[in-house]
DNA sequence: GCAAAAACCCGACAAAAGTCGGGTTGTAAT
DNA sequence: ATTACAACCCGACTTTTGTCGGGTTTTTGC
């Protein structure tokens, strides 16, 4: 993969809108390139990260796991998100690790090249705070819906974020004990919360798709915690 | 409250450090104080917040509220901290709502001092991130900890963090209603966990003070999921 | 194409969390 | 000082969540 396409790639990242060619040119020849099959550990929880990733194609999970076994998904990221802003210029240790879901090719951009810009272009630091800030909300709904609301409420939830009209594409690797650990249960409990609705008439399901029938409902359901 | 009080205080600040007295006492001019009894709401969930804020004392909590009348506790800011940086530089609406616990005094500094700070002092910036980054980290356990841990864990948790030495000193808003709150249950189930611990000896609580008994066995609840 | 593994299904059960009713005690405001 | 309200207590009950044992179907890797 060549540095070119990295360099045409960075152009479109909005946190280093305000770069020009020289300054991102040096960011592109200080990068690497790594693919990483499905289920790889890219960073674990702990390690000390120096680099910032940008995800050319495929998907990651953002996980922490208990000691029994159990996970639970932070966020997802996809192809053109960058992520490690943390790691990078915080200098903290990974609070979570990042898993690849299926295969995924991932630029590593030194912390040296980005501090730089950092430090070149106020701008820049603006708009990965408001990078940040965009997670950070994400992050307080996760929390949030996980001590007050219920798993059923949660599952209507996602499928009504991820209902474009009234049909979801389902990805190979969404399976249920995926989606389960997204919602922050077990794949059996959410087995049953989907007979629940799938008797209701309120939703479909089959291995490739997901067809909600009764948007009202899920909209209802959503946000009542039972 | 005269300005060259806050004046002192903001060279105090981490993320102030790089600038200059100038810079700051621009800052300070820019700033009003207020004052917020107890149980006041600061800001609340959905609001557009453009200030930045600074405890000089007191004590808020940050909370999220279902429908039906329960919320979460998802930090406590303490005296000396600054809050939504979010609001201020992402220009994001408050993903939450912040309520004084005690009498709380309160600088607030407009947007446009603290953006002009970042754009001049790009390590103003970065300071910024750490502090954020932070937060995040925080945010990333109490999900995690909400998820896979039982409610006894996270009180044997929450214990632990706050013991120095054997002894806590209970702050007189620290009601079971507010621990349970910011542990993600309700009153009547912590009571529950409370006895379990104290008949078991582990712990010893009254009005002013928890003490921990047999630290070993905290430890060993606390990162089990039973 | 076949074997092994993973996904998925489901009923029965166990455990954790939440609710309720009814108490006592403590505290703060009139 | 009295009253009202909040905190706290506790047993009994319900609901939700998680576990288990067993099954079928689908995928996946040789």
């Amino acid at each position: 993969m060549s540095n070119d396409i990295l360099l045409k790639r960075l152009k479109t990242i909005d946190f280093l809108k305000g770069l020009d060619t020289d300054a991102l040119e040096r960011i592109a020849q200080n990068a690497t390139w790594k693919v990483y099959p499905a289920n790889a550990v890219v960073f674990w929880e702990g390690d000390t990260e120096s680099n910032l990733y940008y995800l050319q194609y495929g998907t990651l999970k953002v996980v922490k796991a208990s000691h029994d076994g159990r996970e639970q998904v932070l966020r997802l990221i996809n192809t053109g998100e960058t992520f490690n802003e943390v790691g990078v210029l915080a200098k903290r240790t990974n609070p979570a690790t990042a898993v690849a879901l299926e295969e995924s090719g991932i630029w590593l951009i030194p912390r040296k090249a980005i501090e730089e810009a950092v430090l070149a272009y106020p701008q820049v630091a603006l708009q990965i705070i408001e990078n940040m800030a965009d997670k950070f909300v994400d992050l307080v709904s996760l929390a949030a819906d996980l001590s007050l609301k219920s798993v059923k409420a949660r599952f209507a939830k996602l499928l009504l974020e991820q209902a474009d009209g009234s049909v979801i594409e389902r990805q190979s690797w969404a399976t249920q004990t995926e989606i389960a650990s997204r919602l922050g249960t077990v794949p059996d409990v959410l087995s049953r919360v989907i007979r629940e609705l799938t008797k209701a008439g309120i939703i479909e399901m089959d291995k490739k798709h997901i067809r909600v029938l009764d948007h009202e409902s899920l909209i209802a359901l959503a946000d009542s915690s039972n």
